[in-house]
DNA sequence: CCTCATGATGAGGTAACCTCAGCAATGCCG
DNA sequence: CGGCATTGCTGAGGTTACCTCATCATGAGG
């Protein structure tokens, strides 16, 4: 019946290793964040205004692959913490521009740091070599 | 004492790749599940089902590593679309249990084929060897 | 037999998404 | 240049997959 080679059942068992690794490496990056009490996605927004500098909502959107309308609503939590502003877009009187704040920056570089932390303790496990092969096979299932 | 040589940039970037591999892994499992029109945790709770037999909600929440009170949730929705059934556990009149229908048997089956062919699909651009290093790797990973 | 623990579930909440409508400003085309 | 589709944002409301806390029945130990 379910008649299949070994090669089969060890991709599978490949996924779920795969799936084991990433939830732990979610955990640990959950945690990372609480000091700040920054949501994941939150965090994915402030990441993408620290490399981009100033962006409309709707770039936003594009950089963190979500609706713009989800964008709005993060940028609605970040800008509650204190963390962004929006202002006018000159440019177009419809649009809106934001940034981040002197505390977002703060903070964003804070996090920024720790994440880095983060893998390093994760990854850390690995030896130069073995660290360099993930690299090499997991770019390789990018294509 | 994580004495660790130049490579903190390097660890950043891994785990970019890795979320990145994620991403991909899971929007193909999702799709892969979309004949059925079962979401991913359904999917997920078929799956401890099918391997250990009728079982108790809370057990079912053990297994999925989910609070009680959601594997209820789960299996409610399972329960609504036939695939499994509730009975009374013979053992503790406090206890439910949680089995396949023979409708859930096929479906979770059926399911369990097609995630063996996507992951098939997804590491077989790996060669052989690189598939065993990536799965080694990823088993250090989890100490 | 009385108390505490355990199993399931109702009620209600959250994060992070989504779509669809609507409004304002813009860009283009004849 | 005037009309009209397009673009940018956001209100309203929905979904998924979780959560905690309270409640109620049953079970188990002293």
């Amino acid at each position: 019946m379910t008649e299949h080679t070994a090669d089969s059942a060890d991709d599978e068992s490949l996924a779920e290793t795969f799936w084991a690794v990433a939830s732990r490496l979610r955990r640990q990056a959950r945690d990372s964040l609480a000091p700040w009490d920054v949501t994941p996605s939150q965090s994915r927004a402030l990441s993408v205004l620290a490399r981009h500098g100033e962006v409309r909502p709707g770039t936003l959107a594009d950089h963190l692959r979500i609706a713009p309308r989800s964008a709005t609503e993060v940028v609605d939590d970040l800008q509650t913490r204190g963390l962004v502003e929006r202002r006018p877009d000159p440019a177009d009187r419809r649009a809106t521009l934001v940034a981040l704040t002197a505390e977002g920056d703060r903070v964003s570089t804070a996090i920024r740091a720790a994440r880095r932390a983060e893998a390093d303790r994760f990854f850390g496990h690995l030896n130069d070599t073995d660290r360099a092969e993930l690299a090499r096979i997991l770019r390789t299932l990018l294509d």
